[in-house]
This record gives C-alpha cells, sequence and structure tokens, in this order.
RNA sequence: GGGCGAGUGGCUUAGCCCGGACAUAGCGUCAGCCUCCUAAGCUGAAUGCCGGGGGUUCAAAUCCCCCCUCGCCCGCCA
C-alpha cells in the first residue's frame, strides 16, 4: 500500500533537506527530472544569484560535499550536468515499485476517514443525454474512481432540477399535443421530443408561456396532481438517463431531488439565515449584494411573489451538503462559473464549508452550439451505436475467427474505451467541437490503444505459465518501463489533489507506448533464464498497472480483442 | 461595456498554477518494419517567430502590462 510515506516522497523529502543545507536558501527547487533523472534540481542558479558564484561551480561543489548525504538519506546518486543537479534512485527504487506494481490493487491507499461527496451530470431532464453533457458524467466519473482508488469514502449524486421550467414546458406538452411514446421510443428521446414541439407552440403562440408559468406555481405550491405529474415525467427521464450512464460505466449512489428542498423546509431555513446576512437586500424580492465581492449583479434568493428561485435550493442543498460531508466537490459546465462563485461566495458569507467546483468548457458541433431545445445536439446513445458499430466491424476484420458473441462483446468494451477516453484525454479547460473521425479513431492517443497493449501482456504472460519474479533490470526499455510504472501511484494523487483527471489519460497513454516499445525492442518468451524472469516481471507488472489506469478510467481491461 | 477561459507545426493536443537542459504527443505527409510474444503495433524524416507587442529575469510557451481573435457568462431562467 502507497500513502503519504512512498519510497519515492521518502526520498524526495530527503534531497529536499539536503538541498535546503546546502544552500541555505528558503526556496527550494526540486522538480521531477524527466528523461534525465529521477530528481532535477536548478538550486544552482538561486545559490549563484545570492551567493555571486557561477551556478556550475556550485553544483560540482554540492556534488563533491553532499554525495554522501545524498546517498545515505536518500539512496540515491546525484551527478552536475553543468548547472543542473541530478539525482538518480538506486535499484531498490524500481525493484520495490515493480515488486508493488506486480500485486492487486496497485495504486491503492490507505484507507481515510474523511467523506467526500462528488457532484456530477445533474442535467436537465427534458431530454437525453448528449456528447456534452457526458463529458461532465466522464469526468466526474473519472475523479469518482481516483478518490476511491486512493482509499477515500464517497458519495455520488445527481442533482435532478425537478421543478425547473424546462419541465413545466415538457408537462405543458404532454397535456396538450399528441404526445404518444412511439415504437421503441426510449422515454428521454419521447421527452425530447416533446419538449421541442412544445417549444415550437411557445414560439408561434406566446399566450402559452402564461399557462407554463401556472404549471410551476402550481408544482412550487405542492398541488397533488401536478405534482404527480412532473414527478412521472421527470421519473421517466431519468430512466433513460440510467441507461446511457450504465452503458458509459457511469454510477452515482444517490439521485437527489431538487423540489425536495422545498418539501422539507431546508430552502426557507437557509432563506431566513440569508435574511440576517449585512448583504442582504429585501426590497420586494430578497437579493444580496456581492458588489464587495466583485460581483456586480444582485444575487437574487426570492422572488417578489414569495417563492424561490434556483439558487435558493441550490443553497439549501450545499448547506446540506457541508452538514454530512468533510470535501464537497462539483462538476459543472464554463457557463455555471458565476453563479457557481457566487453560491461560494454566499455560503463562505453563512459560515459554510464551500463546495469545489471543476469546470469544464463546452464541446460544439462543426455547425455550432448543441441546444435540446432546437433538436440539435448528438445524443450520447447515437454515440455509443455508432462507436460499437465501428468496433464490432473492426474486430470482425482483424479476429473473423472469434464467436460473434466474443467478437460483440469485445466491441462493446472497445467502443466505451473510444468513448470515455476521447473525452477525458483533453484537459477541462479546452473547448472542443464534437468530431465523428476522433470518435471513431481506434489508433494511437486512444481508449483501444491502451487496451491494446493491455491484451498484449497478457497473452504474453498466458503463454509464458509461471516463472520466479525478479527485480533487478538491465536494458534502457526495461528500465524506462519500470520507472513508468513506479509513476502510477503519484499520478493518482496528482488527479485527486488538483481534480484534473486528465492527467490520468495522458499517463495511461504513456504507459502504453512505453511498453510497446519494450514489447518490440525485447522479446520476452524467447527470452531464457534470469532475462526471461525478469522480462516476465515487468510484463506482469505493465499488464496490472494499465489493468489499474484502465479500470480508474472506467475502461474495461480486456484480455484479448 | 464588464467578468472568466482559450489561442502551441496543415489539423488536433500536452506542458502554463510552481520560469530552467533539444516544446509533448497524435492525425495527415514521406521512407521503412509482419518466416519473430496480437501490425488497434514499431522505427526514422519533414513541418513550430508557443496569437501580436512591451516588460521582469542569468533564463519566459510558462510571470507582469497592453492589444487582437474566438468561446462562455452577466434574468424575479435553470
Amino acid at each position: 500500500m502507497e500513502d503519504e510515506t512512498s519510497d519515492f516522497k521518502k526520498r524526495y523529502d530527503a534531497i529536499f533537506k539536503v538541498l535546503q543545507e546546502s544552500s541555505g536558501s528558503n526556496e527550494i527547487q526540486l522538480v521531477d527530472g524527466g528523461e534525465h533523472a529521477d530528481l532535477s534540481s536548478t538550486q544552482a542558479f538561486i545559490v549563484a544569484k545570492e551567493k555571486k558564484i557561477p551556478p556550475a561551480t556550485w553544483a560540482q561543489d554540492f556534488v563533491s560535499t553532499y554525495s554522501r548525504a545524498i546517498s545515505e538519506t536518500a539512496s540515491a546518486t546525484v551527478k552536475a550536468a553543468g548547472p543542473y543537479l541530478n539525482f538518480y534512485f538506486d535499484d531498490s527504487y524500481l525493484a520495490n515499485a515493480l515488486s508493488n506494481a506486480t500485486q492487486p490493487g496497485y495504486g491503492s491507499s490507505l484507507k481515510k476517514t474523511i467523506r467526500v461527496v462528488l457532484e456530477h451530470t445533474s442535467a436537465n431532464p427534458n431530454g437525453p443525454l448528449h456528447v456534452g453533457h457526458i463529458r461532465n458524467s466522464i469526468i466526474g466519473d473519472t475523479l469518482a474512481r481516483a478518490f476511491r482508488k486512493a482509499g477515500y469514502r464517497l458519495e455520488v449524486q445527481y442533482y435532478v432540477n425537478d421543478m425547473g421550467r424546462q419541465i413545466a414546458i415538457v408537462i405543458w406538452g404532454f397535456d396538450h399535443l399528441d404526445s404518444a411514446q412511439a415504437e421503441g421510443e426510449k422515454e428521454d428521446a419521447h421527452i425530447a421530443r416533446i419538449y421541442i414541439a412544445a417549444n415550437r407552440a411557445i414560439e408561434k403562440d406566446a399566450a402559452i408561456t402564461g399557462q407554463v408559468d401556472t404549471l410551476m406555481q402550481l408544482v412550487e405550491g405542492g398541488d397533488p396532481a401536478t405534482v404527480k405529474k412532473f414527478r412521472k415525467e421527470v421519473s421517466r427521464c431519468l430512466d433513460g438517463f440510467a441507461v446511457t450512464l450504465k452503458n458509459l460505466n457511469v454510477a452515482h449512489n444517490r439521485f437527489v431531488w431538487e423540489s425536495d428542498f422545498i418539501r422539507n423546509g431546508d430552502t426557507k431555513r437557509v432563506i431566513s439565515r440569508i435574511k440576517k446576512l449585512p448583504q442582504a437586500k429585501e426590497e420586494g424580492t430578497l437579493a444580496l449584494d456581492l458588489s464587495e465581492f466583485g460581483f456586480e449583479n444582485k444575487y437574487v434568493i426570492r422572488r417578489t411573489d414569495g417563492t424561490s428561485v434556483y439558487a435558493a435550493r441550490d443553497l439549501a442543498f450545499h448547506a446540506w451538503k457541508a452538514a454530512n460531508f468533510d470535501r464537497i466537490i462539483d462538476v459543472l459546465g464554463a457557463d455555471h462559473k458565476l453563479i457557481g462563485a457566487q453560491l461560494q461566495c454566499t455560503l463562505k458569507l453563512l459560515g459554510e464549508r464551500t463546495p469545489e467546483i471543476v469546470y469544464f468548457e463546452f464541446v460544439s458541433l462543426p455547425e455550432g452550439s448543441m441546444s435540446t431545445r432546437a433538436g440539435k445536439f448528438v445524443s450520447a446513445d447515437d454515440l455509443i451505436t455508432e462507436v460499437t458499430k465501428h468496433a464490432f466491424h473492426e474486430v470482425t476484420m482483424r479476429r473473423p475467427e472469434l464467436e460473434e458473441s466474443t467478437r460483440k462483446s469485445i466491441a462493446s468494451s472497445v467502443a466505451l474505451a473510444a468513448i470515455r477516453y476521447d473525452i477525458v484525454k483533453v484537459s477541462p479547460e479546452t473547448r472542443t467541437v464534437f468530431d465523428w473521425n476522433d470518435a471513431l479513431n481506434f489508433e494511437r492517443q486512444s481508449g483501444p490503444y491502451i487496451q491494446y497493449a493491455h491484451a498484449r501482456a497478457c497473452s504474453i504472460l498466458e503463454k509464458a505459465g509461471t516463472f520466479t519474479e525478479c527485480c533487478e533490470l538491465e536494458t534502457d526499455y526495461e528500465i524506462a518501463l519500470a520507472r513508468q510504472i513506479a509513476k502510477f501511484p503519484i499520478v493518482i494523487g496528482k488527479v485527486i489533489t488538483e481534480l484534473r483527471p486528465h492527467f490520468l489519460a495522458t499517463y495511461a497513454r504513456e504507459l502504453a507506448d512505453t511498453f510497446n516499445s519494450f514489447y518490440h525492442f525485447e522479446p520476452v518468451l524467447k527470452s531464457e533464464g534470469a532475462v526471461r524472469d525478469r522480462r516476465l516481471t515487468l510484463v506482469k507488472a505493465a499488464q496490472n498497472t494499465l489493468k489499474e489506469s484502465l479500470e480508474t478510467l472506467g475502461i474495461d481491461a480486456i484480455s484479448t480483442m
């Protein structure tokens, strides 16, 4: 089990301390050495400035004076490359890492007691999930998996916006339009069809807006018949989402309904607390003046007619999360940045724990932004269907001898890998345009590419039979692979501290790259004796690390493809 | 108008928070590799004023200022 006391961290801290002593500086430079070394330092430049000596000279002096200390406290050697200091861990570092990496659950940490709540997806139930929504789902689900891997107690929630205007429009459509469900039509697609039709009707006849308002008042007032209708259609839409999310290997622990925060009085309670804030302004509406924090507009909490707005329910929801969890994480689209910041600011004023918010930029189509209302979107279901079809075709071309059921099973795993990886690999702040060619690409920088490396490793292990574990490495390819394997627990740690799941996507791809080079240049099954043993050990470690990486990405680690 | 984010080879993309050693990789292009562990693979080549301009620094894709372009947001919607 890796933890705060991991081998890497111990060595890092030891070297850090020596650098502190030797330079007498407050500022210590010690980073990943990349291709140069295990760790590198540019401390010489800092010291050179302070003490007016050439950096290369100081680096040389450091090596002669502190080599011994480095060796004793960090089991590492140090070399000066001009002004740069390069630190190389001794063989035990890779040997330990390799030995850990062959064990099930590699990369997991000790169980932690803090409770984390993670909210993601939370799309309005007015139509199927589309390729924009599932960016939220996949970022959120990958983070969730990384948290669990790191030993956190985690609850994943979906916040159901069941009393919004969009839903009222859907209900109006069901009441007034030809709304029968078509043969074989999925619930969420059915609801989208009615929602789109209702919006067209509203465009033609503005009077309908008044009827929609009436529905909203009825539902907030708790009119039983209206509430029942809302619940029914929202539930049906969620049933549709459940199928999509299951196909994407995305899971939630709890669906939290927005209207519950009206019913249980939480919204009222949070509003009365807000009233007491010095920033509160009651002039018909209840609103907060957050201008001292840089927010220009008023943050409205309650309408003139006494009903609450979304923000009020969201505050109640977050106050509840704050009371029950130690760390709160929300995954939201970039369009929520302003209201997210206002929410955080208000919770702070109330003295509540504030959520950490992960924002992701929009996915658009080549012809422009997506819109459920206008019916302009690529649904996640269609995406899954098309990619699976393509995957089945590819599997059949490559492995015609396999049973059809096996090919189908591989195809669905490959499709899932392609979709999830294609989305999670780009950093959240990068705006993307959905592209069928990218979605259907199963080559390098794709999920299937990483699955393929894993399948190759499995194939070798299956043919190898038993072997004696051996962690003494020789060639450059062996060492490069082991170094990459050793980084896995550090990457998991980075993903959860920085809330950036694409680090893991990049890591898994690099691990597959390194493994493929090793595979190409270092024959395993044809080698003999100790060479065979250590290469098989490496293959086992690589296979297991690829498996753990893939599974944390929510991708099946299949053993043949 | 204000706020936030982005601009990196023909296309896509990492690095930016925390400045350092030849800017990461993919697609596409070109040249190679299956009597050898799955070619969804591997090797090599060409292609970059890291949007523009200033500044800070021994050192800037990275930090600061200005400008340009694009996206999102600025509702008693959610």
